[in-house]
DNA sequence: AACATAGTTGCCTAG
DNA sequence: ACTAGGCAACTATGT
């Protein structure tokens, strides 16, 4: 009996291109009798990834150049985006299409293991055989961790020389010159809706999300769903996604040989905009429009003849694809923990205002936050809108918003604003704000980018604190990129841009704007613009900040301790400490940071729970593992048991200090 | 073992 | 306009 020739569904995910795939190769080099160019519309991504509209526009324009393209290389196919769950859905495909083989690029977020996991072992079930394929990143996280003796990467100096090991990155693969054609695409089967519960997009949406209505979408032909289908608003970014369009970004930037040689990221301005002064590849690394393999040996390339002064790694582009791989290869062995502190024996604790709410059946953060203050709420608010008062952390927090994309020293400048440097707030806020706004949001590099910035891991030099207004100053003195984002600001003297409550009243007047109130009014009498006052003094919460975060280091708990999860960290700390610290004590400690600003506890939750639900701290080891794979639809099941404990899962790695 | 140095990206003042 | 040193002080790594 002659082997039937094979059957193979490619499942794109975040590898919408069509060079240098390692994955789409391993499909076509199975010479297949067909292939269908899948998409699933994971309701993982709909409902529990925050994602704005900016993000969404980034995903489609990236579906539809892949779909175009294929269909260039073979009229007969296309992007087939069918929309329900993997999970559900694929096993489905594989009966109705006859399929033999399914192959995809590997992905090593906590999330994307799990479904991956699952739809593996259906296949397995269904005898469909699975191959998968590298390709996200400049070497396989898993293996990058082996080879850094098991542990998560944290510097780049362990990157380094792990990947030294691994030997060389892999060379680039050109893209296929023909595709063979699908096969029969009836969906003769139920559609199985998914569950919108938990939600985190429904403020997104102004309309309906019709984006499950039917299997092949509302014209029954797979096309990329639009952003009305979605209930979406239009986006606002003018940055645009797609293959064709990162390949022409990377050839403008390898032909500017001067700029790819002595690229140097501390260097680069984060007040430039239009154009700004980095790449902005980095959404199209995330969604795998742009192989991060093929930047870099194009600068390699570039760097190989290039006769001048070079930069050099840590700095140079090259150095930046290694700090990517770093915060995968930290991500990789710690999982779901990675992206918060509790449970996560790589990251310090300190008791941040806002902390996350904790589901004990399963201890991973909710997406809900206590709150310890109402203060810090307000400040947290203040933070994300736009409205803090200092000009250059507003003018970041509204480029953040309206373009999905900010410099990278801008993101420094805002997270270390948020956290240990002025609001003294969890960085898992601050993440939660980039998570849902950033065009290039990446788990692994957001994750670890907030928790470098908090000094909670990565690095520690947190005396070293971003000015809201000599940072700026340094490469923007009249204050541009301010005027550009805060129009509202824009006729005001240089001498004032960054500390406009400094202005007297008639240059206020005269600028045609006055600064005044907290945020709340942006419009006054006669057409005056409003401006908010400061909402603290920053040389005064630096002090504060540093002194907290200086007491932290030394109380020297991390995430996975046992006194993390059961509150007794709080007998720890001090009640001069910043943060919700004082526990039993709060009313004995009503202003006792000896900074004279008296610490405002709300009567509600000042003694309240941190970080872990306190009726559920008797919990147990029951079993030992903590995947979260049911994070979806049912993070409320089971209160009070089946707890799990939130150490020990990585137990034993890390000497304590 | 004790100590020195480096670590992608701080701020301020004096000269 | 630019640089050097002080500021107060962290961890990881290497000798």
């Amino acid at each position: 009996m002659a082997p039937s020739k094979p059957r193979v569904i490619y499942w794109f995910r975040t590898d919408l291109r069509l060079h240098d795939s390692p994955a789409l190769k391993a499909a076509l080099d199975l010479k297949p009798e067909c292939l269908y160019p899948v998409w699933c519309w994971d309701p993982h991504y709909v409902y529990r990834a925050r994602v704005g509209p900016n993000r969404w526009q980034y995903l489609l324009d990236c579906q539809s150049d892949l779909s175009a393209s294929i269909t260039k290389l073979n009229p007969k196919s296309k992007l087939f985006l069918i929309r329900e769950a993997p999970q559900t859905l694929l096993a489905k495909l594989f009966k109705a299409w006859k399929i033999t083989h399914i192959v995809f690029e590997k992905d090593t977020d906590a999330y994307a293991r799990d479904r991956d996991e699952n739809v593996v072992s259906q296949a397995k079930g269904a005898g469909v055989e699975v191959i998968i394929k590298m390709g996200r990143t400049l070497y396989d996280p898993d293996e990058l961790v082996r080879a850094n003796g098991g542990r998560p990467t944290m510097s780049i100096t362990q990157v380094q020389k792990a990947g030294e090991k691994l030997g060389e990155v892999a060379k680039p693969i050109p893209a296929p010159k023909f595709l063979p054609d699908p096969g029969d695409t009836s969906l003769d089967f139920e559609h199985t809706q998914p569950s919108p519960n938990p939600d985190f997009n429904n403020i997104q949406r102004d309309e309906d999300d019709q984006s499950y209505n039917a299997l092949a979408g509302p014209k029954g032909d797979f096309a990329v769903p639009t952003m009305a289908e979605l209930g979406l608003k239009p986006a606002s970014s003018q940055h645009r996604g797609g293959e064709t369009i990162a390949l022409k970004m990377l050839d403008e930037i390898i032909s500017n040989t001067q700029y790819t040689a002595t690229f140097s990221k501390p260097d680069t301005a984060p007040t430039a905009f239009a154009p700004q002064a980095t790449t902005l590849l980095s959404p199209h690394h995330h969604f795998g429009s742009l192989s991060v393999r093929l930047l870099y040996w194009r600068v390699m390339d570039v760097l190989a003849s290039y006769k001048g002064k070079q930069s050099t790694i840590p700095t140079n582009l090259i150095g930046q694809l290694l700090f990517r791989d770093m915060y995968f290869g930290a991500q990789a062995p710690l999982g779901y923990c990675f992206a918060q502190t509790v449970g996560n024996s790589h990251c310090r604790f300190i008791p941040w205002h806002l902390p996350s709410k904790i589901d004990p059946s399963n201890g991973l953060i909710t997406g809900d936050h206590h709150i310890d203050t109402p203060e810090a709420e307000t400040w947290f608010q203040r933070w994300k809108w736009g409205k803090t008062g200092f000009p250059w952390i507003d003018a970041l927090m509204r480029q953040l918003r309206y373009e999905g994309w900010i410099h990278h020293l801008g993101r420094h400048a805002v997270a270390c604003f948020l956290t240990r440097g002025g609001c003294y707030i969890d960085w898992e806020r601050g993440a939660e704000v980039f998570e849902e706004w950033l065009i290039d949001h990446e788990v692994a590099c957001n994750t670890g980018n907030w928790q470098w910035l908090s000094c909670t891991a990565f690095y520690s030099q947190f005396y070293r604190c971003y000015s809201p207004i000599a940072f700026p100053k340094k490469t923007d003195a009249k204050g541009e990129f301010v005027r550009h984002f805060c129009p509202e600001l824009k006729d005001y003297p240089d001498k004032y841009i960054y500390e406009p409550w400094k202005a007297p009243i008639a240059d206020q007047k005269k600028a045609g704007c006055l600064i005044k109130g907290d945020g709340d009014d942006t419009e006054g009498e006669g057409g005056m613009k409003i401006y908010p006052k400061p909402m603290f003094d920053f040389n005064a919460r630096r002090t504060i900040c540093i002194d907290a975060i200086k007491n932290a280091y030394h109380v020297n708990l991390y995430g996975d301790n046992p006194k993390v999860k059961d509150g007794t960290w709080r007998e720890l700390f001090s009640d001069s400490a910043e943060g919700p610290t004082e526990g039993k004590s709060a009313k004995d400690a009503s202003s006792a940071n000896g900074n004279g600003e008296a610490k405002v506890k709300s009567g509600e939750e000042a003694s309240g729970d941190m970080g872990v639900d306190q009726d559920e701290d008797e919990a147990a080891e029951v079993g030992g593992e903590t995947r979260g794979g049911d994070r979806q639809g049912k993070r409320k099941r089971g209160k009070g048991k089946g707890q799990e404990t939130l150490d020990g899962h990585f137990g034993g790695k890390r000497a304590k200090r």
